[in-house]
RNA sequence: GCUUCCAUAGCUCAGUUGGAUAGAGCACUGGUUUCCUAAACCAGGGGUCGCAGGUUCGAGCCCUGCUGGGAGCGCCA
C-alpha cells in the first residue's frame, strides 16, 4: 500500500528533496524513514488510515539541546489530532517501530510532550565529508535549476546623481537575495529601472545649465531644488569644454533636452561604475522612456480608460473625506489635479484614487511604473522581487492596485523593503544633506571599510528592521569585527592544510579517506561540525525562499565559531595534524570540509573567503 | 488621522515560518599560548520577549486592542 500522504511530507526546513536541489543527506534520510515507519503502522492498522492524508509539515532539526540527541521530530505531536491518540503514544509507536534497513538511527527516545530524539549513526555523518568534498564548490547550491525565473528590480536609483549611502543597503541586499535565489536553483534576471524621464531629470538638466552659465561667468542662482553637488559643475563644465558657449543664447526648449540627457547619460555611467567596483551586476537596465516611446503607457491609460477604471473628474472621489495634515503636500497640490484622469485604486485598496494623466494628456510617474510592472508580469515570471526603500513603503498598495484594475495578477509580485541605515561616527548620527551638496558615497565607504565588511555589516541584519551602522566598528580592525572573525577561520583552514602538505602528509582533499577511514572523527566537536555542514542546503533555501541573506551570514558565524572552538579546545591534546596518519588524514578532510562549506557560503554572499589574514599588529610586509 | 516596519540581556541584533530550560556578538569580570594563526578559545553575571486580552496540547512567533519609535501619506521618485 502507498501512503501517498506521508509518502510526500512538508519539511518545514524547506527543501522539497525530490527535485534536484541540493539536500542536506542526513533529513532526507531520517524523513524517508519516518514516512516508512508511519507507512508501515498504517498499514499493521496500529494508526489509523486517517493519518495517511494528514500529511503534516513536520520538522526534523537540530535540537537546541544537546542533551536531546542529534535530531529530533515533533512528528507524533502533529499526528495526535487525525490518529486521536495521543502525543506520546504516536511516539512511542515509532520508535519501538524504525523500518530502517540501513541502521541510520541508533538510538531514540520519547521526550516531553511528545517529541522524539534522534541519535544518528557516525557512518551516515561522516558521509557528509564525501559529500563536500565531492561536490566541492557545487556543495549546498542547486544541482539543477528549478525552472523558475525570477526578476530581482533593485537599486533603480534616479540618475540624477552618483550612488550614495543611502541606496547601499538596498544594492548589497538585491545582489545577496539575486545570489541566493541562483545559488537555491532559480533562473534570475537582475534589472535597475532608470527614472530618465520625469521631473527629477528636468531639475537636472536645469542644475547644470546653471551651473554651465556660471562657468561662462555669469551671476545666475541656483534653483531652489536644484542639484548643487560637485558633480554638477562637472559635468557643466565638460559640456563648456566640448561647445564652449553655444548654449548661451539657446531657448529652454532647446538646451533642457540636451543637458537632461547629458546629465543623464553621465550620471548613468558612473552609477554602473560604482556597481562594478562593489561586484554587483546587472542583466537587465530598464529605461522608463523606452516604455513611454514603445506607446506602453498611453496604452494602459486607454485601456484603464476605456474599461472603465479611470475617469475624468476635478478631484479623486473621496479625497475630500480623508483627514489630511494642515502641511499636507496633497493639499497643496490638489488643485493642480483638476480635470486629470483619475484610476480607481480605492476599488483595490488602496487609500484612495490616483491621478495617472494630467488635464493637458501628459501621464504622470504612477502610469509609467504601473506600464512597467505590468510589462514585467508579461515577460513570465515564475517571481518578481522589487528591492525597495522604506521611503517608497507607500507605493506598494498603488501599485499593486494598479495591476488589479488593469485586470492582472500581483501576486508572484513581491516587495523587499529595505528599512533605514543610520551611519554612526564617534558615536553620532551623520547626516548628509543632498541640498547642501554632502554626499557619502558607497565608494567612499568601500574606500574605508573595504568591499568585504560594507557588505557583510550590510546583509548581517534582516532587511526589514532598521539598524544603526558603526563606521568605528567597521574600521576596527580587530575582534569586535564579525566579518574579520568569519574570514579567520577560513584562514586558519587554510594554514592548517598548508602544514600538512609541509609535513608532506599525503591529503587530498579531491579524494578523501573511504568513510571507513573516518571512523576516528568521535569528538562531540567533531560531530557537531557535520552536522552543521548537513544544514547548508537547508539554510540556503529557506534564506532564497525567504529573501533573507542575514540567515546564511548567521549559517558562516555558527559554523566558524565551532571551528575555532575545536581548533582551540585541542590544539594541545587532539591536534589536527599529529603522528597518527589516519586520524590525521580523517580531521584534514573535516577542515577541508568545513572550508569548503564556508567559502560556498561566503562566495553566495559575495564575500570574499580569504587564505591569509595580516595580523593587524605585525610589521607590513610589503614595505 | 491613515498605511507600513519595528519593540527580545546594559548596547547592536538572531530566534530555522507554533515546539522542550529564549540565543549570539559587543561591553563587564576572571582565566587560556614552550603547542597546527590569541583577529582565537573557556568560564561567569545579566531577561516580566513593550503592555493587556484571545486562539491551543503548547505563543517571542498567530489574532484583537493599547503604548512607544522609524518611514510614508505630491503631478517628486
Amino acid at each position: 500500500m502507498e501512503l501517498r500522504a506521508v509518502s510526500r511530507p512538508h519539511i518545514s526546513l524547506l527543501g522539497d528533496t525530490r527535485r534536484g536541489w541540493g539536500e542536506n543527506p542526513m533529513r532526507a534520510q531520517i524523513v524517508d524513514i519516518i514516512n516508512k515507519t508511519l507507512s508501515s503502522l498504517v498499514a499493521k492498522g496500529e494508526l489509523p488510515e486517517a493519518v495517511s492524508e494528514a500529511n503534516p509539515p513536520f520538522t526534523v532539526e537540530l535540537p537546541k539541546n544537546k542533551d536531546h540527541g542529534d535530531y529530533a521530530t515533533n512528528v507524533a505531536m502533529l499526528l495526535a489530532k487525525p490518529a486521536k491518540k495521543a502525543p506520546r503514544a504516536i511516539a512511542e509507536l515509532l520508535v519501538a517501530n524504525w523500518v530502517d534497513p540501513d541502521q541510520i538511527i541508533v538510538q531514540s527516545e520519547v521526550a516531553g510532550p511528545g517529541f522524539i530524539n534522534l541519535r544518528v549513526n557516525p557512518h551516515a555523518l561522516l558521509q557528509i565529508i564525501h559529500q563536500v568534498l565531492g561536490e566541492g564548490d557545487a556543495y549546498g547550491l542547486a544541482k539543477e535549476s528549478n525552472g523558475e525565473k525570477v526578476l530581482v528590480e533593485f537599486v533603480s536609483a534616479n540618475p540624477t546623481g552618483p550612488l550614495h549611502l543611502g541606496h547601499a543597503r538596498g544594492a548589497f541586499t538585491g545582489d545577496a537575495v539575486a545570489r541566493l535565489l541562483e545559488a537555491a536553483g532559480y533562473e534570475v534576471t537582475r534589472e535597475f529601472y532608470i527614472n530618465d524621464t520625469g521631473n527629477q531629470v528636468l531639475v537636472l538638466g536645469r542644475s547644470i545649465y546653471a551651473r554651465y552659465q556660471q562657468a561662462h561667468g555669469h551671476d545666475v542662482e541656483l534653483a531652489k531644488d536644484a542639484y548643487p553637488a560637485e558633480y554638477v559643475k562637472n559635468i557643466a563644465t565638460s559640456i563648456q569644454d566640448q561647445d564652449g558657449d553655444k548654449w548661451l543664447s539657446a531657448s529652454e526648449e532647446q538646451w533642457l533636452p540636451y543637458f537632461v540627457q547629458k546629465g543623464v547619460q553621465t550620471n548613468l555611467a558612473q552609477i554602473k561604475k560604482d556597481l562594478e567596483n562593489i561586484n554587483i551586476p546587472f542583466d537587465s537596465w530598464f529605461s522608463e522612456q523606452s516604455l513611454h516611446e514603445s506607446g506602453k503607457v498611453a496604452g494602459l491609460i486607454e485601456a484603464y480608460a476605456s474599461s472603465g477604471m479611470a475617469y475624468r473628474a476635478e478631484k479623486p472621489r473621496g479625497a475630500e473625506e480623508r483627514v489630511r495634515r494642515e502641511d499636507s503636500k496633497a493639499a497643496q497640490y490638489q488643485d493642480q489635479q483638476a480635470g486629470g484622469l483619475f484610476l480607481e485604486t480605492s476599488r483595490f485598496g488602496d487609500d484612495e484614487d490616483r491621478i495617472i494623466q494630467r488635464a493637458n494628456g501628459t501621464p504622470v510617474y504612477l502610469a509609467a511604473d504601473l506600464a512597467y510592472h505590468i510589462d514585467k508580469i508579461e515577460r513570465g515570471f515564475h517571481r518578481m522581487i522589487d528591492v525597495f526603500g522604506a521611503d517608497h513603503g507607500g507605493h506598494v498598495p498603488r501599485i499593486k492596485a494598479g495591476i488589479q484594475a488593469a485586470g492582472k495578477d500581483h501576486s508572484d509580485l513581491e516587495f523587499l523593503l529595505v528599512q533605514m541605515v543610520r551611519l554612526m561616527r564617534n558615536g553620532q548620527e551623520l547626516r548628509f544633506s543632498k541640498r547642501a551638496g554632502q554626499i557619502y558615497g558607497i565608494d567612499e565607504l568601500v574606500d574605508e571599510i573595504g568591499p568585504d565588511a560594507a557588505r557583510f555589516i550590510f546583509l548581517m541584519r534582516s532587511a526589514n528592521t532598521q539598524f544603526d551602522f558603526d563606521l568605528d566598528l567597521a574600521l576596527r580592525q580587530s575582534n569586535d569585527n564579525p566579518v574579520f572573525y568569519v574570514q579567520y577561520g577560513h584562514a586558519r583552514t587554510t594554514t592548517l592544510l598548508r602544514r600538512a602538505a609541509e609535513a608532506s602528509i599525503p591529503f587530498d582533499p579531491k579524494s578523501p579517506p573511504a568513510v571507513a577511514d573516518l571512523e576516528g572523527l568521535r569528538l562531540p566537536e567533531e560531530r557537531d561540525m557535520l552536522k552543521k555542514m548537513a544544514a547548508f542546503s537547508d539554510i540556503l533555501q529557506g534564506a532564497a525562499k525567504a529573501s533573507e541573506p542575514h540567515r546564511l551570514i548567521y549559517f558562516c558565524q555558527e559554523l566558524i565559531a565551532l571551528f575555532h572552538g575545536y581548533f582551540s579546545k585541542y590544539r594541545a591534546t587532539e591536534r589536527v595534524i599529529s603522528d597518527d596518519i589516519p586520524l590525521t588524514l580523517a580531521r584534514l578532510s573535516l577542515v577541508a570540509s568545513v572550508k569548503q562549506t564556508l567559502k560556498n557560503a561566503l562566495n553566495i554572499l559575495g564575500i570574499s573567503a580569504p587564505d591569509h589574514m595580516q595580523a593587524p599588529d605585525a610589521p607590513s610586509e610589503d614595505e
